[in-house]
DNA sequence: TTAAAAATCACCATTAGTGGTGATTTTTAA
DNA sequence: TTAAAAATCACCACTAATGGTGATTTTTAA
């Protein structure tokens, strides 16, 4: 049995999914989430087999959601379904421990044939992502957790949220917050938020 | 009998759509599209009672395919799903002659509550939409120096630098900027910025 | 294996933004 | 004309973010 967590901004998806899951008989769906914090607590508590999320959230990205499930219960399969084209996206949620990726114009049927084989063989990857390889041009190279990081300011959280979310000390937090600055030349007092929030996707 | 088409980029949430709606004797599908092109052909040709259209869509956007579909059957009625809340959208898609409006977070039975009001009543807004509109526009009314400062602060100007373009007091702006955030009931401290950022476009 | 990069944390000082309170002048509308 | 709203400014205290400096541990790659 197939024990699923499914978050999604749009409930008109979740309920499409779930009406559709519902008549197969190896897939139960324990929870749903609407944002990426309500997903973690979800899993915290309901420890589906696999997870399906979107990447776009609010509160916290489908990205970092995915590396602290990850962190917390490795054994959990994570499928990422985007709803928009972001070749750069797949990368990142490679990193973070996705099993798998659907794009956004899979059908209902594509979905359950990734969740399937997603817990039977592991991985799943949509077959429209392997021609997407172009690398985006950016001089400034930012680390997974400076990234993390630059996405959850961009979501409107503070040192210390961001630390209490990430399990570290508020003082990293600045440290990396910091060195972000550092590498694109920003200056000014609340200058990261506003990079953050019209860059961030520049970077997944 | 409501015949309906639909227009959506997303091929997952066209699925789930049809799955529900099968269930509905009163409403028959009778095409759907991918993208705006698509959409108006299909309703050429098929003169559907309702279209149900996504805003944002590759080759024809949802507002300028409403506004052909109108001219072309001024009695077929447009619902705009949209994947976004923006205000200013709601905006266009009623210019452009929609019928209704639903938001991203509504549930498939909300997408059928929408389908037969505009049936029988001729319009449907989403609830989230009236209440977030009229706290924007109606309730909360800004003055001209306040929306004026609103713009600076999301074009990432500090205090002293609008006070500066302005001719007034540091002081002065952080008047305003604390009765702009009594006024939304905002907290946190970068969190103006953030309202600012994300709302400014409903001010302008 | 070893050097480099990344991630971690702790100090310090400074400043911008917020929260509160209160006041004066100017503009607008009844 | 007069009351209300808007705009102006000045205090206080507090906190979060920045800027700087320096250090240790962990991970990654050569």
């Amino acid at each position: 049995m197939i024990t699923l967590v499914i978050a999604e901004d749009h409930q008109a998806l979740i309920d499409g999914l779930k009406l559709f899951l519902k008549n197969e008989p190896d897939i139960l769906i324990v929870g749903e989430a609407n944002d990426g914090e309500a997903l973690i607590d979800i899993v915290k508590s309901k420890r589906p087999t696999i997870v399906l999320t979107d990447i776009r959230m609010p509160k916290c990205d489908g990205i970092v959601a995915t590396k602290i499930i990850k962190d917390l219960f490795p054994d959990t399969k994570v499928i990422a379904f985007s709803m928009f084209d972001q070749a750069e996206a797949i990368d990142q949620m490679k990193k973070s421990g996705a099993s798998g990726y659907i794009l956004k114009n899979a059908s209902l049927q594509t979905v359950l044939e990734a969740i399937r084989q997603v817990d039977k063989h592991g991985s799943y990857y949509d077959d429209n992502i392997i021609s997407h390889h172009h690398y985006t041009k950016e001089t400034v190279i930012l680390s997974s957790r400076e990234k993390e990081i630059l996405r959850l300011v961009a979501d409107g959280k503070s040192s210390q949220e961001i630390a209490d979310i990430l399990f570290i000390g508020k003082s990293t937090v600045d440290s990396h917050r910091k060195n972000i600055i550092k590498k694109f030349n920003i200056n000014g007092k609340s200058e990261l938020m506003r990079f953050a929030m019209e860059r961030k996707y520049d970077f997944l």
